[in-house]
DNA sequence: CGAAACATGTAAGAAGTTACATGATTAC
DNA sequence: GTAATCATGTAACTTCTTACATGTTTCG
């Protein structure tokens, strides 16, 4: 991970529709993109300081009552070509998917092990709310094809995540029922 | 990903099986838990000290030739007791899947942009390739049902493996068939 | 004998998490 | 007024990667 600073990307991508806070872009990792990335705001801040300070975006400040400073970042057109090279560019390699779960079953000896029907009733609650959830989302967020034409990228990745997900649980249900 | 050591509770685990040298342990991560988690000796040699310290593991010196020293690792009682709290213990939150080239979708604008058809192609290859070398694998290291049931952790984690890659494709093919 | 693989370490720095710190605005 | 949320930052620390550094053994 401590790697290519896919953060930096992610900061112009978010930023490459419309201009954010740092506060705003936080809730995006919170919500639309938390599936595939997450980022707090001490890593957020800093790093558009560092993205300004390259050229690569520029910050307004606007004043909200009387005293509170918000400050919106927004996209320079160094900034959106970098972003655009950077999804042009090849995506060759496949990162570990570094899955807790996963690893603890490598290490379970035996199909008979007691605590494995715990652990695959666990993590079946799990998935299983994990789906309904992203149906859900999927469902207000895109209830037409109008709105899936009109936020594709989004579109892609929530129904990458629903795949994922329906097809992690049917195998966690297709294991679990081999346990005996 | 910085948080929960969870190299720690790996090398425990990968350490109850037999002793082993820290050399052999990065093997490991490039061949059978390549999928799920990996790092390099220079994370491994350190961490291991660390957990000798803990009194988790132990080490002897094996002199192999005239010279070489090799240096296996072994669990101890401590480390086998923290290695089963571990697997036992409750998983009850789900990672964030850092993919790169998913991240990469959610800044496409619209379905029809150019570059989309070859980004595709591109994972189609890649995951393709990735599914047909972890079904040889499976072929090759479960031949049989003794074998699935002498190593039943690794047996999991490479049906899970296959399985999502499997899934990923049909995705991926499902998608890229929409494009047009 | 030479190349590939085996084997073990350290150093520097980037990336990521948790905690510290402060204050303003909004909605009830 | 007060609680929740909005809003921005820094500090300390852990984890992870890349590069540096060295030497041995095995196989052809």
């Amino acid at each position: 991970m401590a790697r290519k600073n896919l953060l930096k990307y992610i900061l112009l991508g978010l930023l490459s529709k419309k201009e954010r806070t740092g506060y705003d872009l936080e809730k995006i990792f919170e919500e639309e993109i938390g599936e595939f990335w997450q980022a707090n705001h001490s890593q957020i801040y800093p790093e558009l300081r560092k993205l300004e300070e390259g050229c690569l975006v520029c910050s307004r400040i606007e004043i909200v009552g009387s005293k509170l400073e918000k400050k919106y970042y927004s996209l320079t057109a160094n900034g959106a070509a970098e972003l655009e090279a950077w999804i042009r560019s090849s995506t060759p390699e496949l990162a570990a998917t570094k899955d807790e779960f996963i690893l603890k079953l490598y290490f379970v000896r035996h199909r008979h092990q007691a605590s494995l029907q715990k652990m695959f009733e666990e993590q079946i609650d799990l998935h299983a709310g994990k789906t309904e959830h992203l149906k859900q989302r999927n469902k207000l967020v895109f209830p037409t094809e109008k709105e899936r034409n009109e936020n594709y990228g989004h579109y892609l990745i929530l129904d990458h995540a629903i795949a994922r997900e329906e097809n992690y649980l049917l195998w966690l249900r297709t294991q679990y029922d081999q346990l005996h």
